[in-house]
DNA sequence: TTCTTAATTGACTCGTCAATCAATAACCGA
DNA sequence: TCGGTTATTGATTGACGAGTCAATTAAGAA
């Protein structure tokens, strides 16, 4: 039944496959045959367009990196207050798209396929920097000089409340993720303010 | 050569071994063959002594855990002033003992293997309990109702710079990852404070 | 129609590794 | 010194899994 042009459909599926077998398993120690299973075909066509396991996590990872870099410019677009912009990234973040269980336990084997491979490294890395360079814009005119703090101080946040649902059983609670972030924010931003206005109690 | 005596040495070494192949390989694809290498024995002599890879990881863990926790409680010994508490926490959250490649590199793999072990996910629950409770003893005479929220952070913001620190090639940066929380602690203190004192630049 | 190329797979190879086991060595108490 | 126990390992088994390959099917081109 060969038909042309299935190229691109199979590498999406297994892509998507490789994340949901990596969520369902919940480590890196999934077998090749279980994610073509999953994506309906063979272990040998998974190598034929990947060449190896190794490729395949890279795209998966790449698939994930480029969705959430893809989510978090909409949700810029068009945004000009700082903290507005902010709030955006800080709402991407535990977006329905990325903050679900199969993309956290995939999020959470990228970084340990990291300390092995240099390209998952690169591509951690970048979107460190990424997120890093966002949160920056938006803080500058806010924090001035403080900026840099508040911005890793945001960042590790947020990837420390993804390793964390990690742990959690239900469906992981987003809304609570968000708050406090959005928290740390205030506080962090009225201590920065150039004229405190706060209003004791 | 047997010695007698020699089970609680065994586990030790192979413990400490364990450790050691888990941050240099970098994941939990360690063999048990190079654990025991590494504690100079055999591998069938780490069967003996541990049943299993799974039980030696858990025992592993167990030993990361218990040091931590021990830091912890000699840290807070004598230490009534409920936010120079909060700074021993902090600090020995990242001391020279716990902030080590291997150690950062064992954490983020317990992380990963309690979504295949209960075991594993009990412990990594009971450290975050406990952690969470020594937060709230120190923080709910400074913050009152706020103490949750901003132990519920410090803890996240905590595991956050630990799985960062997984991808920095050098030395772990530990004063700086507790320079990042004391900020924090100071912005979120200052901002639930009773009265506040702050003033203008 | 015939040739080429894309799509696809079952079967196979080759390693690796956890776990087991039988065997050996030395210590200890009777 | 003898039997029991502890320490220890080399060798082996059995399973599993990545990657390869030759073979099959069909679609389009010539």
């Amino acid at each position: 039944m060969p038909k042309l042009g299935m190229e691109p459909l199979r590498r999406r599926a297994l892509v998507a496959a490789t994340i949901a077998e990596i969520g369902a398993v919940g480590s890196l120690e999934v077998t090749v045959s279980n994610i073509a299973r999953r994506a309906g075909v063979s272990s040998a066509l998974a190598h034929h367009y990947f060449g190896s396991k190794d490729k395949l996590f890279l795209a998966a990872m790449r698939a994930v990196l480029t969705d959430f870099g893809a989510e978090v410019r909409a949700a810029l677009r068009g945004v000009r207050d700082p903290r507005q912009r902010l709030s955006a990234i800080v709402r991407v973040s535990f977006s329905e798209t990325s903050f679900r269980p199969e993309v956290i336990a995939a999020w959470l084997n990228f970084y340990v396929h990291a300390q092995n491979s240099d390209e998952t490294q690169r591509l951690l890395r970048l979107y460190q920097a990424r997120l890093h360079t966002n949160l920056m814009h938006a803080l500058r005119p806010l924090a001035g000089p403080r900026a840099d703090t508040i911005a890793r101080t945001t960042a590790a946040l947020i990837d420390g409340l993804y390793i964390r649902q990690a742990l959690r059983d239900p469906a992981p609670d987003a809304r609570r993720a968000v708050q406090l972030v959005t928290d740390y924010l205030d506080d962090a931003l009225a201590a920065s303010a150039p004229l405190p206005e706060r209003t004791p109690a």
